[in-house]
DNA sequence: TTGAAAGCGTTACCAT
DNA sequence: ATGGTAACGCTTTCAA
């Protein structure tokens, strides 16, 4: 017997203990009164026909599902499993369900998602992508936050890229590097500039020396290439600042390559902390971002913005730390 | 103005076509009989009231949606978010969206997740998970392929496990090791059972010493553990088997902080490729499974008994290849 | 070639 | 405390 079993609808629940569709509909949201008894009888009849309602069918009548909509630039970038799973975890907790997409910064790609996510009825949406038509074009139908490409959303969580910058930069100077590159990845990913910027805000006032090395992609094999050309370029180059772990790790593979010894001879300070850089030889040191608290409080943010309570923060900014391991020196501290 | 603006129905498309909405329906589906003239007013109201279709009510009538749901442990474990982009961009190809949810390995969530798939009326399922509830219990109600961790459904798509192990053992093997020690994972996950016993398979029939050190998971932070319990217990270990590269790279860092020369002293071979692998110093040697190839492959099968077109292989394994990076010695080869 | 109306499985209003 | 029924937005007979 191949068949598809069809599922018991309200209808079978309700002739089966003898009551009406209404007085099931009551008991399974738990408002109305119902009787003791009544109460009773409609629960046997739904564990015995192993009801479950139809998600579908109430949507349509509430002119919304329990659905979130969110879209990623592209999940197998390791930055952003964190941030899914921060926003899943969150969501999950007050029953609502994950629908998902990558846009790959296509954005094709990304409006045919947000399309569907919309005809889905999805309550909210959450976009960590770049072009986000989100907030161009039509007003918002929906509860959106955006995440970490932030580009002026009205509710937005981001880290402080910029603190991020300067806390690096400080870092590196202050182990005792004094000719530094930095690995500056696309000026229009906005936390990426960001960070740049702050780097060179404590650069520029320092009494050091560096080079700016422009990437067009964050892609490893751009950074591969890139790493070559900075250690023939700049051969004196003793401290590098990526623009993300990603990139870092490609310097790091090279500079081991061509034998130079991290972190005497050069130090290395990332971006982001994703998992693989502890795992690295020598463990990247890097600026952190609390990738699964941005999800989780975007999350949250979103939460509210549902059930229209009331927002204090719209734009919610989240401190990045240092995170030293062993491609920078240990600094001598007094006290 | 802070309304939510109404999304214009098929009622407001009629009206403004001055037709019934049963021709709508029919221009929207491209199906039935409709005047080039009708046609065209249509086409004009659609465009002139920015209409799309209310997928909810359609999935409705239709008791079936166009969406898939997709289960894993954890997309923050590295393994999956390739397999999840294979699923995803053959579905999306077909209009299907992706419902998605992580397990973390709990049949309960699993359970959890599953039914709200159900009563969201998806058209099938991918599931990565071990537990699955998916084959037990209840007849199928919907297409349901297992990836991965297939423990025996029916519709499955994964890698060849088995002869992993055993490449992965040969390998270590003509490349000099004598005296080598398997990682082995936890016996309730298939896929990662099968490399071990394909490697024991080998071993067992080879002139080499081997030890075999159990773990209760595959985290990282285990596998750290285990990798000093590794070179202290077996100090004479010169070739390591890790059961995935996340265990190799947990091995790694350990064998190198501890002043092992990698591959000269020990020879590492990991499992899975996944994206760090070749970032780690040396780059890591090991079998590569083609994960995007599996999501893939598996999105295909589901699609097929979506569409209820005949499908030829209900269980697609697909082959596993050596990487040799640098954890290994090159070996000579004659000709 | 087109339209009226039933029905998909719920919820919520209004009676009773 | 309970039931009848309209409505949610769509597709699909069936008639015209």
């Amino acid at each position: 017997m191949e068949r598809t079993k069809k599922m018991a609808t309200i209808r079978d629940v309700a002739s089966e203990a003898g009551v009406s569709v209404a007085t099931v509909s009551r008991v399974l949201n738990g408002k109305g009164y119902v009787h003791e008894d009544t109460l009773k009888k409609v629960q046997q009849a739904i564990k015995k026909l192993n009801y479950s309602p139809n998600e579908v069918a109430r949507s349509l009548f509430k002119r919304k599902s329990k659905l979130v909509g969110l879209l990623l630039p592209d999940i197998t970038n390791p930055f952003f499993p964190e941030l899914a799973r921060g926003v899943e975890d969150e969501l999950q907790k007050q029953g609502f369900r994950l629908l998902f997409g990558n846009s790959d910064e296509n954005p094709e790609k990304e409006q045919a998602y947000i399309d569907t996510f919309l005809q889905n009825q999805v309550v909210g949406m959450i976009s960590a992508t770049q072009t986000s038509g989100l907030h161009k074009g039509e007003p918002h139908v929906i509860p959106t936050v955006l995440l970490d490409r932030t580009h002026g959303g009205n509710y937005t969580v981001y880290a402080d890229g910029r603190e991020g910058g300067r806390i690096a930069a400080r870092e590196l100077i202050s182990r005792g590097s004094h000719n530094i590159t930095l690995l500056k990845g696309p000026g229009n990913i906005s936390p990426v500039q960001d960070r740049f910027l702050g780097a060179v805000e404590v650069l520029a006032g320092a009494n050091v020396d560096f080079h700016v090395i422009q990437m067009a992609s964050l892609t490893y094999e751009e950074a591969e290439q890139r790493a070559k050309e900075l250690f023939s370029h700049y051969p004196g180059t003793d401290g590098i600042l990526a623009s993300n772990d990603m990139t870092a790790a490609a310097v790091l593979h090279e500079a081991l390559r061509i034998g130079k010894s991290i972190p005497d001879e050069v130090q290395i300070i990332g971006f982001d902390d994703i998992p693989m850089s502890r795992l690295l030889f020598p463990a990247l040191s890097t600026i952190r971002q609390p990738v699964y608290e941005m999800g989780k409080q975007a999350a949250q943010l979103l939460l509210k913005l549902i059930k229209k309570e009331q927002v204090t923060e719209q734009n919610i900014q989240l401190p990045v730390t240092f995170v030293e391991r062993n491609t920078t020196r240990k600094v001598k501290r007094d006290g």
